[in-house]
Order: structure tokens, then sequence, then C-alpha cells
DNA sequence: CAAGTATTTATCCAACGGGTTAATTTCCTC
DNA sequence: GAGGAAATTAACCCGTTGGATAAATACTTG
């Protein structure tokens, strides 16, 4: 036995400690704001000291802007893996509606950080030489997209890329991030699995008939076998 | 000397209090969010002293629930006054989102005020009875229009009432709610004149065209002539 | 394995922030 | 005009919080 090895107080993982403590930070700043965030909860969470936190990140902002680039990041990796210009421009854009919706869905932190981020009016976003510098690749996917729809004769319309690519954002964004109060106001759960499904149908009915100009072959349209209540036609 | 004049050092008026401190926390909940708040700046810049806020409001988060009851009466006692049953379906239509477009531009603390609340998931809505009994008229507006709209034959599609009052929310909120961040990705000004009457336009143009069926009609509309909403011109 | 460096821990603290207590001033009423 | 209620002020309390210090422990390198 003798002096052979000592168990270890702790080991070092730098690399891990730096992970967990943006993992843990992401989620304290989505749920409780810039402000609203406390060093100590995560640095708990993280299963790191507090100083851990300052000797790997920074202060608070430093860790607070860290989360925002990273989200960005994660955002635009995801949206350059999809690819759109091989489909029907319709297709396309229902692809695009349908993504953007699914990745709000999965990561309700990144809605939360920008809606925090917009209340500071994006103080720290303009300092960010790096998040400047990730463009999304969306804006051109729709530019294309809908140029070859004009094109081919499936949308009737030139619509300006980035305002649809707000529009799209908007009517998935605004209806998750905005779920609590919405629910409150309307007395119904938003987030049932039957209001997300409507939901998806109605935003893609919506763009996709504004394009094309065919509302009544889209918007009617039922989808898969599922308890489609009669929400549209209520006397 | 004696009794000349006598020099109040403060006067009474509870009410006017009361108000400011209302007005004051409003300002000041939508710029930094419930937990960056501080009571004594709202004190400060309601003229009053700290004390009074908990005398005649109550505490931090009393007062943040008065002033989220207070916008929410405000928007509503602003959508009463919206006539829109006398109106074409297409024309109300317009109107509505004219209107909710306005309201955002000239209320931007209530943007910021709601994404406070759901950040905080509601949990202070949820407790006002007040709120939940304060249903909009829109929705059911929207309703009879819709259905008066297909029977007319103005549009091809009757669409959920609930389902395009977010949509229509969501398009302008997420908009204006986003634009310091949306400003920094895009790397230009959405809140310029030019911006703004730009995405009124293809608000408009993008629900009415999806409800009537008639894309190029409306949305290639020319906005050369700087007609600004009558509704919008408060500034 | 010795010395130096990188990483982690335990502890502390000054400033801050919400909330309270108690004293002061104005208003109401009889 | 006196007495009491309402409104306002000033000063203080005390837990919290971001951040700092210094010491301890693991790893690297020569």
């Amino acid at each position: 036995m003798a002096k052979t090895k000592k168990t270890l107080k702790w080991q070092r993982d730098p690399e891990g400690m730096r992970l967990r403590i943006l993992a843990a930070a992401k989620q304290e700043f989505a749920n409780h704001g810039l402000a609203g965030a406390r060093v100590d909860r995560i640095a708990a969470k993280a299963d790191a000291n507090k100083r851990m936190l300052y000797y790997h990140v920074g202060n608070k902002e430093d860790l607070y802007l860290a989360v925002l680039e990273g989200a960005y990041e994660k955002i635009r990796a995801e949206e350059r893996e999809l690819d759109l210009e091989h489909l029907a421009p319709p297709e396309a854009i229902r692809r695009l509606i349908e993504f953007t919706w699914s990745y709000f869905l999965r990561n309700p932190e990144f809605l939360a950080l920008l809606n925090t981020e917009n209340l500071a009016r994006a103080k720290h976003l303009k300092r960010s030489t790096k998040v400047k510098s990730m463009h999304s690749p969306f804006v051109e996917m729709i530019r294309t997209v809908v140029n070859r729809g004009v094109a081919s004769g499936d949308f009737s319309v030139a619509v300006d890329p980035v305002q649809l690519y707000i529009s799209i954002a908007g009517l998935a964004f605004f209806y998750l991030s905005n779920s609590a109060t919405l629910s409150v106001i309307f007395g119904r759960d938003l987030l049932s699995e039957d209001a997300k499904d409507e939901r998806l149908d109605h935003m893609v009915g919506l763009v996709l008939a504004a394009l094309t100009g065919k509302s009544s072959a889209i918007f009617g349209r039922s989808r898969s076998p599922k308890r489609r209540v009669a929400v549209a036609q209520t006397a």
C-alpha cells in the first residue's frame, strides 16, 4: 500500500469544465435573463466553483456574450445543413418553415436569449464581431428559391427575401416565445401536441397561399388522419 | 417674519403620485426587465420616495403586476375603439394590421413587458383574474370579418381567427421586438422610416394575398407614394 | 523528480437592493 | 383649531451578489 496512489480530490478537465459552465450559463440566462441570472447558480449547476467561471470565461457579461455567440453558432450550423436548392419551390418553403418551427421548439433557450438580448437593445451583440460575421444562409436560399418559383410559375410574386425570412421567423417565434401569456389570454394550452400541429399547418398554409396565390388548395388541406377539429368553420 | 407665507414642503396628491409611480415603473420594467428594474430608480423617476411606492402599490412584484395589468387595459381599450364591422373584409383586415403595427410602434414598452412576462412564464399573469377577464375583441371581430369575406367571395378560405390573430400580431411583434438584434444581423436599420413602411406593406400584402388568393394584385403594389398610414401618423 | 504552470477550492467582502421602522408634515372633520 | 387619519420623508436593516484573494492540488516539462 504505502504511497502508491493517492485518491484525487479533483481532476483536471479545462475543456469539459468550460463546456459545462457554458451549458449551465445558457440555462440560467435563458430562464432568468441577464439581470436575473445568478453566478452562484451557474457555478453550482456546472458542478464547478464560482471562481472557475471567472477563470475560464470572464465576468458575468463575458459569460453571457459567450453563451449568446454559442447560440448563434449553433443555429447557423444547423441552418447550413439544410439543403433547399434541389426542391420544388413550394416544398422548399415548406421545409424552411418546418425547420424554423422545429428548431425553435427544440431550442427554447434560444428564444429566451434573443428576447433578453433585445431587452438590452443588442448592446452585447453589437460588440461581437464574431456574430456579425455569421450570416444566415437562409436569406440567399430564399432569394434563389423565390426567383426559381417565380420563373417556374409556382409563385406569383417576387417577395423580398429578408421580409419573408423575418415573417417566417416571426410567425413561429412569437407563438412560441409568447406561448405562456397567450395561453393565459386564450385560456387554452398552446403547447399541446394538437395545438402545435395546428399552428404549423396554419403557418405553412398562410405563407404558401400568399406566395402561390392558391389559398384554398393549400389552406383547407387536412393533414394526416389526425383528429382534426373543425377549427376553421365555427359559426 | 412670523407666519408670512406657509411654504409647503410637499403637497398631497395620492392619485397623481400613484400614477407617476406606475408610469415610472412601466418605463423601468420595460427597459430593464423585472429582475433588472431598480426600485430606487422608479422612485426617483416618479419624483417620489421609495417608501411611497410600497405605501401606494405594494412590493416590487405587486408593482410589476399593476404595470402589466395597466398595459393590457390600455391596449384592450384601444382595440375596442376599432370598428371593422362595416368595412369590406379585405379593408377590415388591412386596418387590423395597420392598427396592430401602429400600436406596437407607439407603445414599445408593451412589447418589452410581454417579453418580460413570458420570460417569467406568465407567472404573474396567471394570478391576475383581472387580465384573464379582459378578452380581446379582435378574435370575434376577425371571426365575423372572415366569415363575411368567405360569404362575399373576397376570401377564399375560412382561416381560424385565433391563428390569424396570432399571426398578425407575430408578424409585427417579432419585427419590432427583435429589431435591435435583427438590425445588427442584417447590418441595416430596421426602424428607419423607409424600413417601417416597407415592413407594413409586406405584412398587409402577405396576409391579404393568403386570404384572397390574389397575390400579384396586392403584393407588388407600388409603395412610392409615401402615404403613410393614417393611424401611424401620431409622431 | 524538481520546478514551474495550470487548474481548482475555500473563504471573504464591500456594494447593493429590497424592504421596514419611525418620525414628520399635510389634510380632513367636527 | 384641535385631534386624528392620510401621505410623505429620512434613515436604517440585513440578506444577497458579483467579484477578489490566496492557498491547495494536479499536470507538464526538462
